[in-house]
RNA sequence: GCGCCCUUAGCUCAGUGGUAGAGCGUUUCAUUGACAUUGAAAAGGUCGGAGGUUCGAUCCCUCCAGGGCGCACCA
């Protein structure tokens, strides 16, 4: 026997068209896209939202799939709803990322390492590893059903922004907040770069900790291969204990390698509990030893270089890359009679980088750095706290764009991690040793910056390559969070909608906005969604960024939704082979049933575990939605009078349909789209359909016992809650409620899409 | 060390100051004209523990236990 046509909903015939019928529309368009056709009607607003970029290493996971869902379900909404609703699309060019894959991609199929192929060669394959990537990725977007503005696409390394990232770099440089410092910095001897400190992943380690004798002292060390240097001994002012040594005082000691004279240095910084109370320091190699060298003006020596090797500071050890010296030192160290003990089960965490995995070497660099507590004239009152004209920084502009209520962060715990963030933050080193990115746009004639040196204009220039003959620039490229920091502006038209005023004082940040520019209408975004992960690195620089050039917040709310688990609660990963492929996946179930499963139970900010069975439940929906219109369709509910009066009975669905069209309404508005999802899947299925229909199809059925108008009245309340219902579903799942709109009411309708009909 | 979160049905998670919800799983029954990707029904929870506030607490407060996370970090 044969099936009835069109049993089943199926979505790979669907989806597609979908898409592509909504695209040739021009619905995504920010002029076109809302539902009274591109200028938002009185009292209705705008709406913005950028994309945050995927990064082109790859192809999209199922995290992507979560943030563009809930993104899209907003945004289908609003346009919905009739404001000017834009959706801007671009990718990431995730410097060190990208290059990191492409160098290892090279070195498997070829052997070769970025230095075999040169800078020019190199680059050319990123690019071409990036273009391919950036193609994957937007056919995934289209996939998902991303309402995304494609005629305004951009990649944060694309032409525009590079021009957006040259004038930042150079309106912060002349402000004095970029400035070329020698600091400790996180050096990946693996990576051969600096890595930022967000990008650290402490892990614990078990090791020895040597209890060293130093002249009259006892040190207590776990890395007594950076101890060659050590020529001062530290000790907390007021440790009775070490009362009768002075500040300054120097003393003979007999070290690793020979005597040295080793000088007292009375420090609050060391805390008298731990250890012995003492402690030498190696400046170089370690940010808190670093800060006691800064303070007292002290010596400061390399003894590791760059590959992890020791130098000739380190004598006969010169050469010995660290992972080998320690035992050999202690060897020595032993044989000398300098060491007193050993506890072998201390346990300290080390800092990996979480790029390459490889152990961060601190070193003392010179770098280009942000500082995120030098004074600047705050050029405008947008932000709550600080008065236009008055001296701000940039971690106060953090602060208080939160704090003041400019930026609403969803759910609100996570303001407190922000605040915390935000009181240990220390200035950002901004430069990188890699190729791909960015290129620091300094040129240098002569000689180099350093920081103990001002430089004139014949030496140094800033933003663009100046003319003339023997400049050169700088070989660093910048980190690829400056760039996206700039996203939510220099993705509508910054700095060339911002026209720098020529009589202003504040030249370097102040600018007036051209009116009618992207820019002008659509910033600040009204909301970002985005992963908690990138809170710090992402969503505080945009933050950062956005305050300094534009006095302004780049959005007003960021809702902060979760990590994408699976059953046993892990993280999904493509290394440990537990991921979900959205696409793939959708294949199967349809991605109306994959945005569902994304959506439903989720609420912000925690951590959704998603399973096959879970998006299967919902492509069982899906097929549900389509039953119901197949049945109504047998009825001729579809061609019904929607016009006829409604018995008292269906007057009641109807009111109590209201109220579901009300609290999903007021859900998705205060961004409880968990919550929003269930409700109309709760109402379709168990109330519509298993009561309201149910109990209905008697009434359809035996027209003996039923008034003529009993009928009709019927078939105008299935229609009308049927047809208000796809409304209410399409954002969370818009393609079967556009194929079943496009079926059974387009042609009654006067919107041909349901994508662009009114919210009701 | 400072701070945050979680602990609800067998599993994974939503939710609320007033008889507890979803997905999946389990049990029973129904079924050839929308849908077995179904329907009807059932089993299953003293909402981590102990106090407190309240007419009433799973929800608010305090403490405790277990789990997770952020930041800082000691040589």
């Amino acid at each position: 026997m044969e099936e009835a046509p069109n049993k089943k909903y199926d979505p790979g015939s669907n989806e597609g068209k979908m898409y592509q019928l909504w695209e040739e529309a021009g619905i995504f368009s920010a002029e076109g896209g809302s539902a009274s056709g591109g200028n938002p009607p009185k009292g209705r607003g705008v709406f913005s939202m950028v994309l945050p970029p995927p990064n082109v290493t790859g192809i999209l996971h199922i995290g992507h799939a979560l943030m563009v869902t809930l993104s899209d379900v907003i945004v289908r909404y609003r346009r919905m709803r009739g404001d000017k609703t834009l959706w801007l699309p671009g990718t990431d060019h995730a410097a060190i990322a990208t290059q990191e894959k492409v160098e290892r991609d090279i070195y498997k199929s070829e052997g070769k390492t970025r230095h075999d192929l040169g800078r020019e060669e190199f680059l050319r394959r990123v690019d071409a590893f990036a273009k391919a990537s950036h193609d994957g990725i937007v056919h995934q977007l289209r996939k998902l059903g991303a309402s995304l503005d494609w005629s305004r696409e951009a990649f944060t390394l694309d032409e525009e922004r590079n021009q957006a990232v040259k004038e930042a770099f150079k309106r912060m440089y002349e402000a004095g907040l970029i400035y070329r410092g020698s600091r400790i910095v996180n050096w990946d001897p693996k990576l051969q770069t600096t890595v930022s400190d967000d990008e650290i992943e402490w892990k614990e380690e078990k090791t020895n900790f040597y209890y060293l004798k130093y002249g009259p002292f006892t040190i207590a060390t776990a890395r007594p291969e950076t101890k060659f240097g050590d020529k001062y001994v530290v000790m907390h002012p007021e440790d009775e204990r070490y009362a009768k040594y002075k500040d300054g005082e120097k003393l003979n000691v007999e070290w690793i390698n020979g005597p040295v004279v080793a000088t007292i240095v009375k420090d609050k910084a060391v805390d008298p509990s731990f250890g012995t109370g003492v402690m030498t320091i190696t400046p170089a190699h370690d940010a808190a030893d670093f800060d006691i060298a800064e303070r007292r003006k002290l010596d400061r020596e390399q003894v590791i270089d760059f590959h992890g090797k020791l130098l000739p500071i380190a004598g006969e050890f010169a050469d010995t890359h660290i992972s080998k010296a320690r035992s050999l030192i202690v060897e020595k160290l032993k044989s000398k009679g300098l060491v007193e003990k050993t506890d072998e089960n201390y346990v300290h965490r080390i800092a990996t980088s979480s790029r390459g995995g490889g152990v961060i070497e601190p070193q003392l660099m010179e770098q280009w750095f942000v500082s995120v507590s030098k004074k600047f004239k705050a050029t405008s009152d947008k932000i709550n706290g600080i008065k236009k004209g008055s001296e701000t920084n940039l971690k106060e502009i953090m602060l208080k764009a939160v704090e003041g209520g400019q930026v609403n962060i969803i759910p609100e715990r996570f303001k407190n991690e922000y605040f915390h963030w935000i009181e240990n933050l220390r200035d950002w080193c901004i430069s990188r040793q890699i190729w791909y990115g960015h290129r620091i746009p300094v040129w240098y004639r002569k000689q180099k910056i350093n920081n103990n040196k001002q430089l004139t204009t014949e030496e140094i220039r800033v933003g663009e390559k100046p003319e003339g003959e023997g400049w050169e620039q700088d070989p660093d490229t910048l980190d690829t969070w400056f760039s996206s920091g700039l996203w939510t502006f220099s993705t509508l038209g910054w700095p060339d909608a911002c026209r720098q005023t020529e009589n202003s004082k504040l030249k370097t940040q102040n600018c007036e906005v051209v009116p009618g520019s992207d820019l002008a209408v659509f910033h600040p975004t009204s909301l970002l969604v985005t992963a908690y992960d990138i809170l710090f690195f992402w969503v505080a620089r945009m933050i950062l960024m956005t305050g300094f050039f534009l006095g302004d917040v780049p959005f007003k709310t960021a809702y902060i939704h979760g990590i994408v688990r699976d059953k046993d609660k892990k993280k999904m990963s493509k290394s440990k082979g537990n991921a979900i492929d959205p696409l793939g996946i959708a294949e199967t179930y349809g991605m109306d049933a994959v945005r569902m499963a994304l959506v439903v139970g989720n609420a912000p900010g925690s951590d959704p575990v998603i399973s096959e069975d879970k998006i299967r439940g919902y492509r069982n929906f899906a097929t549900k939605v389509w039953n119901i219109a197949r049945f109504l369709n047998m009825n001729e509910v579809f061609t019904a009078d929607s016009g006829a009066k409604l018995v008292a009975r269906d007057a009641l669905h109807m009111k109590e349909f209201e109220a579901v069209k009300a609290r999903v309404t007021s859900l998705i508005d205060r961004y409880q789209l968990h919550e929003a999802a269930n409700e109309i899947y709760h109402y379709l299925w168990h109330t519509f359909a298993d009561k309201i229909v149910e109990e209905g199809k008697l009434c359809l059925r035996s027209d003996a016992d039923a008034e003529a108008g009993d009928t009709a009245s019927t078939r105008a309340m299935f229609r009308e809650i049927f047809r208000e219902s796809l409304i209410l579903l399409h954002p969370f799942m818009p393609f079967v409620t556009e194929a079943i709109y496009q079926e059974h009411f387009a042609p009654f309708s006067k919107d041909k899409l349901l994508a662009s009909t009114p919210w009701c």
